[in-house]
DNA sequence: TAGATTGTTAATCGATTAACAATC
DNA sequence: TAGATTGTTAATCGATTAACAATC
């Protein structure tokens, strides 16, 4: 049960704040004031204070934020101090590349499984992992409590392969495929779209010379 | 030269526009409304003409616009319609997922060359082009006219090797790495922070289980 | 012409920044 | 206590939506 709805503008923030902190934390600094944080990440004091007091009151007056404290407290608002079961549709060269990323697995996102549609592709090996057909994801999903699947399929089946995720009670959906989901409420989607990311870039470069 | 500085918010919004035209377009559908638009894509019909109308008016009244003519405006606008010379910086999983993925390229994004400092992966060849070491980045940089460079190393190197690449000329980078890049003015960086990415969904699957 | 739909101005909403009283 | 810095309210800024006159 939420107490009031917090904007994605706040949230897409917080990843940022944590990083900071970690960073700060492996240092051995203890403390920070709004206006030191302010500094090193470019952002205002006011915006970090207004963020932080959207979950409460991390701060002291006269002293600031305990760096390791707060860095313990984002990491809970994020949800990293629960485990996420994931697995991942799409053997590809992009879904190898997650599956092999040992930092997800480090916050808590644990790659449980990794499906493909192409027999060529299934039974090989992957960080000593079997790709599965993807006939056995209904089965896996409901066995091992997977509540996270990453989509590193063509835009092509992505729609539908999620309709059935859905069904099988997956509640997020990390989407790389370049296509809208259309998901029931209550499951979370969250887009990787690259290719628009690198038009980003191309309209940016193209105003930007002088 | 610019007229007047449109916020990154629409430019965001430009690429999904594009996406939706273009597969209106493949349908062979020649005209369509802001209210038609709007319907398809669930955004208001007001913020797509006051999108579209940051860089003229491509409509026309009582008619709506021209799929195909509103497709490659778009396209013209976010620099598609000229090539890009890429480089990739870190021949790790990422980087060849990146380097093998065709549909950069069909937008004028290309890959002329990857690049890694493990000798054990130099030399090998990945769809037939090779990994080169980092000592050959400069000058391929400068006999190659390369202007964006991916990065896809880890984050204790991004920065320093960004600082180089700058040095050589590099216009823009697509940062992979999960470090804020510092670079000159007139220099673009486009960040994909995957693990940001999964934290945010991480909240939202947090805060929306009843 | 009448109908439709844009381009654009005005109104609203939300997010960011500034200011300051509360308090450690 | 005096100084520092938060938490929070108020002011500003920018982005989104609504409305409508212009016009095809």
């Amino acid at each position: 049960m939420e107490e009031k709805e917090i904007s994605q503008a706040v949230i897409g923030r917080l990843p940022r704040y944590f990083r900071y902190l970690g960073e700060l934390k492996d240092e051995g600094i203890e403390r920070v004031s709004s206006q030191e944080l302010s500094d090193i990440m470019q952002v205002t004091a006011s915006q970090i204070r207004q963020d932080l007091n959207n979950f409460g009151g991390f701060g002291q007056q006269g002293y600031g934020y305990n760096v390791g404290h707060l860095y313990e407290e984002i990491g809970k608002i994020l949800g990293l101090d629960k485990e996420h079961n994931l697995i991942i549709i799409g053997a590809g060269h992009l879904g190898q590349a997650l599956f092999n990323y040992m930092n997800f697995e480090r916050r808590g996102f644990i790659f449980r499984g990794i499906f493909d549609n192409n027999p060529a592709v299934c039974g090989q090996q992957i960080r000593g992992v079997t790709v599965r057909p993807m006939q056995e994801m209904e089965r896996f999903v409901r066995e091992n409590n997977i509540d996270i699947a990453v989509l590193t399929i063509p835009k092509t089946s992505a729609v539908e392969v999620a309709e059935q995720l859905v069904s099988y009670g997956i509640k997020g959906i990390w989407n790389f495929a370049h296509v809208d989901l259309n998901v029931p409420k209550g499951i979370q989607v969250e887009n990787v779209h690259l290719s628009d990311s690198l038009m980003k870039l191309s309209y940016n470069l193209s105003t930007h010379i002088y």
